[in-house]
RNA sequence: GCGGGCGUGGCGGAACUGGCAGACGCGCUGGACUUAGGAUCCAGUGGGAGCAAUCCUGUGGAGGUUCAAAUCCUCUCGCCCGCACCA
């Protein structure tokens, strides 16, 4: 009796096999290689969606694969459980973030084991349980003594909707990253870590990260925003003893400078005007500059506004009076808030000096043009010789930077100096659900880091959901009151929160010893298993999580805690899933849920189709349809399996191996070596699963052109069993189920991968396309071993292309074995 | 504006290092089986011409290199992503 291929049947019968065997568990064992596969561990949303389902199906398929292949594969899971919209559900539904949050980890892990997808789940991790973030406090305190955390008041993003600060890294275009309301400026005192301090590394060591694609990299790079230039200072003619520092990465134009603009924000600012006619009109200006939010002061509209202080700075290099202004388009944010104007070679400083009457004065004239400041209608960014530049003049440019710099340098008013982009990280939150920050405040003994066997500091248990958010640990008296650790007397704990990134930046190394008691993570684990060597996930994390995790990474090996300097060998960036051209969303009614395909198909379908439709880096578009034909080919596969058994009960097949059967052996080797170049090599699992539908349809015409009785059923049993090997990462249910049907013994998961044998490849005779001037005119069967020579030869011979050459010039000849000739006729 | 990526049938996508464009799948067309088919199987399927053998044409567009170009070079158009007053 052939049966039909039931996936709710077998897929939920063989993921409880496979979990009380512990068969995914993994182990150190040094005699064997290593690999880490790991996924982005997910928000417990508790709802599961494609693209979920998208990047566990490729790192199951890689796990599976290498474990076939022998290497010692370690893959596990877990819970990044800390952040906002816990909260937000904690009010919606009055019940603790921690409950909630357990809740969705409890249904979103059986999801995720409903795909079937091989976890190690006894190394599973939960940023928001206190062991894990005991640690996470634990590696704050760590930053802090190595002077990488420190507290500063500083101007932050603000974001109003989720009541906290943000990291520069979590503002996109001026939105907040989560929930895209306008990010403001306030003032405040928060926790950084001085990530700054690692930009060169951060950078250099990109070139070290061959396999991660480019776009991240360059991503980063930009980021990172390093540039070279010089810093110069002025000094403030009106208070002779005061300068104003400037950064500029073309020095070689300081004798063009006739402005010095500073940054609403610049501190000097108010001294410069203060008792002056000016003061009320320049403080009116910055206060209404510092009143706008990003994207307004960074609009591409937004005019470049400059007011008179009324002062004047001396510039260095020739003694000139330059007025002080103040400039909406100057950032207090990057190099010194204060940005020497040279209009001629710089276009917004051109726009700003054409608008406010300041003279455009020429220093650099490119070779044989001739600038005039009068006339130009844009800057001159080029190269090329300087001019009006005293004792500097008639030298290229590139020179005149490093004369210009070493010439204020010997005078002490100015040097080289590299300006990074990159601000430090802004890690405290002012929402209760995440990691306290581990200090304390004490009036005798001022800021107090809390001693580690004091850890973890655990978050007030009786949260108070009565209003219309989740009060902030400041709110918990008992949890404020404390006493110092240094003097015992009474203090008070920081009530700021660490950004769920802070928590996100260690977790693949605390899965390598995920119950250690006594330090993050043990050193034995850690070093065998790290660094990882297959990460995947979303491109979204180009910079934030992907930054963050280097830098921990950088701190753990500067500290010597851990022998890897990047945490990533190769980095997967999987593409999104879309459905009719369009994000999945509920507004858009185009909604997929793995729940559903699953329970319509089986989870080996939905593993098949998001694999075969797109490769993984790729975006994908779901199409129904698609599943349907990936649903129908597994039934292909089962129908084939259950026939060709009850065929090897009944009829004793022939053992000969004819030209069909070489054909079918030849095409098995060919697919074995394809299946696993494309897996291994390249990651395109949809042209190895292509690989395997070729394998299966001829499988079907093999049996199809000769009756039972005289078909090789050694052979086709062996070549099912090898397409179940095969087949066996992407759909692991239906593959361990035919296994065993099959008379196999133990679990598929735990079989050798396939072998080819290339003996098995080579064909006797192989199809030569013969071409007349670059055009295919005819076909000729010769030995595949056959010499360019008699490759002529032959194909001269044929008739057809005999008749075409007539008694035409044969120009030229191009014979390639195995492919074509090329007649050149004229 | 700068940087990166991508343009191939009706659709998703193949094509190693320049060597038969369109593998595989979806869809569509025809046929078989069937009371029925949205199951299954077989055949066909880039466009155009032809009864046919066959011919022409075709990888966003225009040039070029080459015996040979989806692939290499130049220009150009379009789309996507990142950065964007960074001094």
């Amino acid at each position: 009796m052939v049966t039909n291929y039931n996936p709710a049947e077998i897929e939920g019968k063989w993921q409880k096999q496979w979990a009380e065997d512990n068969s995914f568990r993994s182990e150190i064992d040094y005699d064997r290689t290593k690999y880490y596969v790991l996924e982005m561990f997910p928000y417990p949303s508790g709802k599961l969606h494609m693209g979920h389902m998208r990047v566990y199906s490729i790192g199951d398929v890689l796990a599976r694969f290498l474990r076939m292949r022998g290497y010692n594969v370690i893959h596990p899971m877990g819970w990044d459980a800390f952040g906002l919209p816990a909260e937000n559900a904690a009010i919606e539904h009055r019940v603790n973030p921690a409950i909630w949050t357990e809740q969705n980890i409890g249904h979103m892990k059986k999801q995720q084991n409903r795909l079937g997808v091989s976890y190690d789940w006894s190394r599973e991790v939960n940023t928001s349980a206190p062991d894990y973030y005991r640690w996470s406090q634990w590696l704050f305190l760590l930053m802090y003594k190595r002077g990488l955390a420190y507290k500063k008041q500083a101007s932050v993003n603000w974001c109003e909707n989720c009541e906290t600060v943000l990291a520069n890294e979590q503002v996109e275009k001026g939105l907040c990253w989560r929930c895209s309301s306008v990010v403001e400026t306030r003032d405040l005192e928060q926790w950084f870590l001085r990530i700054t301090e690692y930009a060169e590394r951060l950078l250099n060591d990109l070139d070290i990260l061959e396999d991660w694609p480019e776009r991240v990299k360059i991503m980063q790079k930009n980021w990172i925003g390093r540039s070279e230039g010089a810093e110069i200072s002025f000094t403030i003619k009106e208070f002779p003893g005061k300068e104003i520092k400037t950064f500029t990465t073309r020095p070689d134009t300081l004798f063009g400078v006739t402005s010095m603009v500073l940054a609403p924000e610049h501190p000097l600012v108010k001294k410069l005007v203060e008792g002056t006619e000016r003061e009320k009109e320049v403080l009116d200006f910055v206060a209404r500059v510092r009143k706008e939010s990003e994207i307004e002061r960074t609009a591409e509209e937004a005019p470049k506004i400059g007011l008179f202080t009324g002062r004047h700075v001396i510039n260095p290099i020739n003694g000139e009076e330059v007025p002080i202004l103040v400039g909406n388009y100057v950032l207090m944010g990057y190099g010194t808030g204060a940005v020497m104007g040279v209009p001629a070679h710089d276009q917004r400083d051109f726009d700003f000096a054409r608008k406010h009457k300041l003279p455009i004065r020429v220093v650099i004239q490119p070779e044989g043009g001739k600038l005039d400041g009068n006339t130009m209608s844009e800057a001159y960014p080029g190269e090329g010789n300087m001019v009006n530049s005293g004792s500097f003049n008639g030298l290229h440019n590139e020179e005149g930077m490093k004369k210009i710099t070493e010439h204020l340098k010997k005078k002490g008013l100015g040097d080289f100096r590299v300006t990074f982009r990159l601000r430090d990280w802004l890690i405290s939150r002012q929402r209760y659900w995440g990691a306290p920050i581990p200090i304390v405040y004490c009036d005798q003994c001022g800021t107090v880091p809390v001693p580690d066997t004091d850890l973890p500091v655990e978050l007030p248990h009786n949260v108070e959901l009565s209003g219309n958010r989740v009060p902030g640990l400041a709110h918990y008296e008992e949890f404020v009151k404390t006493s110092c650790p240094t003097c015992g007397g009474p203090a008070r704990r920081e009530t700021d929160t660490m950004d769920t990134f802070i928590c996100s930046s260690w977790y693949f190394l605390r899965y390598t010893s995920p119950h250690s008691k006594d330090a993050p993570f043990k050193q034995s684990e850690v070093d065998y298993w790290m660094p990882v060597d297959q990460y995947i996930g979303g491109i979204e994390h180009a910079v934030l999580h992907l930054l963050y995790a280097r830098f921990f990474t950088k701190v753990l090996f500067d500290a010597a805690l851990i022998k890897a300097e990047e945490p990533f060998s190769r980095l997967l960036a999987q593409g999104m899933v879309y459905k009719d051209g369009a994000k999945m969303s509920k507004s858009k009614g185009n909604v997929v849920t793995p729940d559903e395909i699953v329970e319509k198909y089986g989870a080996d379908t939905g593993r098949l189709f998001i694999l075969f439709a797109a490769p993984p880096e790729k975006d994908l578009d779901w199409n129904d349809q698609g599943v349907e034909g990936s649903n129908r080919f597994l039934r292909r596969i089962w129908r084939l399996i259950e026939e060709c058994r009850e065929q090897f009960a009944s009829v004793k097949g022939s053992g000969e191996i004819g030209e069909k059967e070489s054909e079918l052996e030849r095409i098995l080797h060919a697919t074995i070596k394809k299946v696993t170049y494309d897996i291994q090599e390249r990651f395109n699992f949809n042209t190895a699963i292509s690989a395997i539908m070729e394998l299966v349809n001829a499988i079907y015409s093999y049996r199809l052109g000769i009756e039972e009785k005289d078909q090789n059923s050694d052979l086709l049993k062996e070549t099912l069993i090898k397409t179940i090997l095969l087949l066996a990462p992407f759909a692991p249910h239906l593959t361990e189920e035919t296994w065993h049907l099959l008379g196999n013994e133990g679990s598929v998961h735990e079989q050798s991968w396939p072998e080819f044998d290339s003996a098995k490849l080579v064909v006797d005779e192989v199809e030569i396309v013969v071409q007349i001037n670059g055009k295919v005119r005819g076909r000729i069967v010769v030995p595949a071993d056959c010499p360019e020579e008699e490759l002529t030869l032959a194909a001269r011979e044929d008739e057809r292309i005999g008749e075409l050459i007539g008694d035409r010039n044969i120009v030229k000849v191009i014979a390639v074995p195995g492919r074509l000739v090329n007649f050149v006729i004229r």
